[in-house]
DNA sequence: GAGCTTCTTTAGAATTATTCTAATTATTGC
DNA sequence: GCAATAATTAGAATAATTCTAAAGAAGCTC
């Protein structure tokens, strides 16, 4: 077997930024962060194992854990917590929302403007540093797809 | 024992809000909401427990989590999430954001125009109607009394 | 104001989500 | 190839919450 028989699937990044932390690129990060790209639906660690362990039966529960956390570590995916219950993880970076929708369960991401973000902070009282925002919002969405 | 020789500790809420919804007042109900009233620095149920335990030694911890359920239930307190962790309780029910503290770990309610929440709302792409939003910053404070 | 009904609390068991531990397996550098 | 380091694994341990079934109030009815 010889080299570039199979082309990377994540077209220039994690095993670049795996490495920039010191960190190694293995089947199981890549295919942990695989799905998060694949299906941008904010599964919780257990979803992610359930999805990943056909194609590879022998991952652990506590791998897909470490994986997980090892990604948010090198910011290529962020956890998200709305409500109690299992932490949720998100593979888009750019700054944006999550809608909740109250009936279905599921979540959205919401592109905003970046104006918005920094006019919030900018309404912070004197003292107050943020460095990051989150906005949720919960309600009712017509799907957009049925 | 007649009327009106100890003041209800809740200006003019809990126990009609309580029956509002059909519901009873209770000592139990009645302390938890205390305790929330008078340090709001958004304990967890564990926390609220052992603020709890001292002016009613036989109160279990199963009752705080019933007690502030049925709080949230009643609107007069807010259950929230931010990052993996034990749901905290807000007695402030005005429109409002959090600020979560990254090196004390305090949790500030900050008061923002109703307006923002309204522009934020107005921001959401067709399709999506909201009816609450959360906002949740991460940063530094210089705290304001130290 | 005794008895019935409903609501509430309680202790402890059960469940869920996550982290820890120690042993095994893979990778990398020499 | 071998040592050193990193990553994965299974299972135990922990933390947060919910459930269950029994016991304890509080209202109502007559």
């Amino acid at each position: 077997m010889t080299t570039a028989t199979q082309a990377p699937r994540h077209p220039a990044g994690l095993a670049q930024k795996l490495a920039d932390s010191g960190l190694r690129s293995t089947p199981q990060r890549e295919l942990v962060y695989d799905v998060l790209l694949n299906k941008r639906d904010h599964p919780t660690a257990d979803e992610v194992f359930a999805r990943v362990k056909p194609e590879l039966p022998g991952i652990s529960l506590a791998t897909v854990y470490n994986c997980l956390e090892t990604l948010v570590q090198c910011d290529l995916v962020r956890a998200v917590n709305f409500e109690r219950g299992p932490t949720r993880y998100c593979p888009n970076l750019r700054p944006h929302a999550h809608f909740h929708d109250e009936v279905t369960g599921e979540t959205h991401d919401v592109d905003l403007p970046e104006t918005l973000f920094a006019k919030l902070k900018s309404e912070l009282p004197p003292g107050f540093d943020a460095n990051a925002v989150e906005i949720t919002f919960r309600g009712k969405a017509q799907s957009p797809t049925n």
